[in-house]
DNA sequence: CTTTACTATACAACTATACAAATTATAATT
DNA sequence: AATTATAATTTGTATAGTTGTATAGTAAAG
């Protein structure tokens, strides 16, 4: 019945290149010219296609940049001690942190209250977005006492880990004292940052890092594209 | 509807980064290569951003340096009694007067005319550049008779301030006779020492400055950026 | 007659890339 | 220490390619 409507042929063969790993997670499809070539329809076609493949969560697409291959759900562990490189390698996937913005400033109430610090001591803010695979999945936003760790953003620059920086440090372990999740929907910066739609579901989680003897150490932020990451909690 | 357009969103972040301090008046914005990292977007749809930031007189940039936050609107007052480090000062800026030329050579007619001496007495002649919060903002070219103050320039270049010099030199105060304001745009000459686009509009005042007995001591020209000055006028 | 599938065209928003021009940072040299 | 040469950084500009959106039109099906 519908088998024989063009657009919907376009997306079975779409479909079926995506599966047979033609088009692996994380690709560019080629544009949509060229697919228009291919099959020899008009654009508008094609794009009829694409738009059930990109419902469906198989594709995402990027104006002015191209149609790329989602990638499927990855288990992120989340007990005392959370360490993401080691959490994705551990799935044989791999990780790459990437420093989008630093500032210094004074510690807001709610800052100061979780780090355990005077009200308005100075903080570093440290902004990060991690690629898994290639593919941005995760926004992290880390506050640090400036006042403990001075050279924090110089080394964690080089390093691009915090467990490698507070080893660094001084700190050779720290966990986490709480972890509170809720959903949150993507604004229009971070749906760009994590090549996701606006308004798509996001994994906020948000927690305290603390050192063995229960002071704190960081009080930061974690987005997670919900399409793209599964948490799961130990304790 | 526009709220959804990636350059406005951008737009309005910074605009809110700069209202809260995050970057101050004076301060380099991060470099649009960063920013475009941050926001997770192409170097140019920041630019785009910044174009309307820079429209709206908030920032400035520079080729080869960077993106610079204007200082808003300084009111500059213009009265009988007009002291470059007292009017700035008073509204809690900081003032700092630079030499950039000096030289002794004999007066043109306007000058003599001005100054009430004889055609062609010697005059010297000094411009200066003055920073307000460590942004160029003004260009002052005074001419004063030589013969009255010989050791004028002396005194000058160490107090940097004619209030000053003329006090050392007997003269405890003085008055403008009159104030004539105008419009130019600045030359390349102008917009270098300014830190301003050619073309940018300025403020151009002529005026003399006399002592109580109605004695010329200086005729001078101060050009003001019209983007960082607001003349005030008091009787 | 209306709806649906498809074509055709045009423009806007955004990306990608490359290079020029101006400035700043760094190293080398005197 | 100061000057000079070299490299790296930053903004300005140009060109081409890609997706998003809007409008109009044609042909076939119900």
């Amino acid at each position: 019945m519908n088998s024989k409507l063009i657009y919907y042929q376009i997306y079975e063969a779409l479909k079926k290149d995506v599966a047979d790993n033609i088009y692996n997670s994380g690709d560019k499809l080629p544009s949509e010219n060229h697919l228009s070539k291919r099959f020899g329809v008009n654009r508008h076609t094609v794009r009829r296609a694409l738009q059930i493949l990109k419902n469906e969560g198989i594709l995402f697409s990027k104006r002015g940049s191209g149609v790329i291959v989602q990638a499927s759900k990855l288990k992120y562990k989340i007990g005392k001690r959370v360490r993401f490189s080691q959490n994705i390698t551990n799935e044989n996937n791999i990780p790459k942190t990437t420093i989008i913005r630093s500032e210094y400033r004074k510690a807001s109430k709610i800052e100061a209250d979780n780090l355990k610090i005077n009200s308005k001591d100075e903080i570093l803010l440290i902004e990060t977005t991690g690629k898994i695979n290639n593919i941005p999945t995760i926004i992290t936003k880390r506050i640090i006492p400036n006042k403990r760790f001075p050279s924090f953003l110089e080394i964690f620059q080089k390093e691009l880990s915090v467990t490698h920086t507070l080893k660094l440090l001084g700190v050779n372990d720290f966990v986490r004292s709480n972890t509170n999740i809720i959903a949150e929907l993507a604004d229009s910066i971070q749906a760009n940052l994590l090549n996701c739609k606006i308004n798509s579901p996001l994994l906020k989680t948000t927690y305290v890092n603390q050192d063995l003897n229960c002071i704190p150490i960081e009080f930061s932020q974690t987005w997670f594209v919900g399409e793209r990451i599964q948490l799961t909690l130990e304790d």
